[in-house]
DNA sequence: AATTATACCTCGATTATCTAGGTATATTAT
DNA sequence: ATAATATACCTAGATAATCGAGGTATAATT
C-alpha cells in the first residue's frame, strides 16, 4: 500500500483549487504540476482527477472551455470560478485546523503525560 | 458530508501511535484523549478505532493486556512495542513531508505563476 | 427499576482513490 | 511510411478506509 495515497484523501480538491487560482490549466497538466510541485510526493491520477473536476464543474466551482494547443491538441481549461474561490479558502481553513491539530497531538505525546 | 472525515483517512495509525507512545491506553481512552487534544476537531469512531487496534496487535506494533479500573470494569489497555515506535517514526515523517507540500502547494499557488 | 455512561466488538454501507481499460491525435523512432 | 510512444481526455469496476448502526456487558445515575 503506498502510503501518501490515504493522506492524500481529503485533500484533493483543495490541491486542484489551488492549483486553478494561480490561473487557468488543464487536467494532464495539473496532474504535472502537481507531481512536479510535490517533489513527487504526490502523484494524482487520472481515474481520481477527471471525476472530481467534473464535479466541480456540476457545483459551479469552475468552469470549462476547450483551447488547443499550439501543436494542434485539444485540451480542455479549467477556469476557478468566484464560488470556487470561496471553497478554496474553507478548504484552506480547514487544512490548517486540521494539520495543525495533528502536529500537535504528535510533537506533543510525550509532554502530554503526567 | 463531514469534511474531517477524509483529511483523517491515513492519519488515523499516525494519531493512534502517537497517543501511545506518551503511555498505555485503551480505546474508549483514545477517542475521548483525540476529541479533547484536537479540540473536537476529529472524532475516531469505534467501528475505526478498534479494527485498526488488532491490526496493529497482528503486526506487533502493540500489545494489550486486560486491566480493570477502580471500579472494576475491565479495560483493554494497548501497549506501544518497539517495533510499534519504528512505525510511528515512519509515520511521522510521511506526515511531516506531505504536510509540507501540501503547504508549499496551497500557500505557492498564487506566486508560483508566471 | 430503568436509564444512561462506560467499554468492548463486528458487519454492511458509504466514499475516495486506484487500476485498467478505452478513444483520439501528435510526435518520435525505425 | 509505419510503428511506437507521448499527450490528452474519459469511465467502470476493484480496492481500501471510515462510518453507522447494531450488539453485549457492567457500573453509575435517576
Amino acid at each position: 500500500m503506498k502510503p501518501d495515497k490515504n493522506l492524500l484523501s481529503g485533500s484533493t480538491t483543495l490541491l486542484i483549487l489551488s492549483l486553478l487560482s494561480g490561473g487557468d490549466m488543464y487536467g494532464y497538466e495539473m496532474i504535472a504540476q502537481l507531481e512536479a510541485r510535490s517533489d513527487h510526493t504526490f502523484t494524482l491520477r487520472e481515474g481520481t482527477l477527471y471525476p472530481i473536476l467534473h464535479g466541480l464543474e456540476n457545483k459551479k466551482a469552475v468552469t470549462s472551455y476547450e483551447k488547443e494547443s499550439p501543436s494542434g491538441r485539444k485540451r480542455k481549461y479549467y477556469h476557478i470560478t468566484r464560488k470556487g474561490l470561496r471553497l478554496l479558502d474553507e478548504k484552506k481553513a480547514e487544512w490548517q485546523v486540521f494539520s495543525e491539530k495533528v502536529n500537535a497531538i504528535v510533537t506533543g505525546a510525550a509532554g502530554a503525560m503526567a
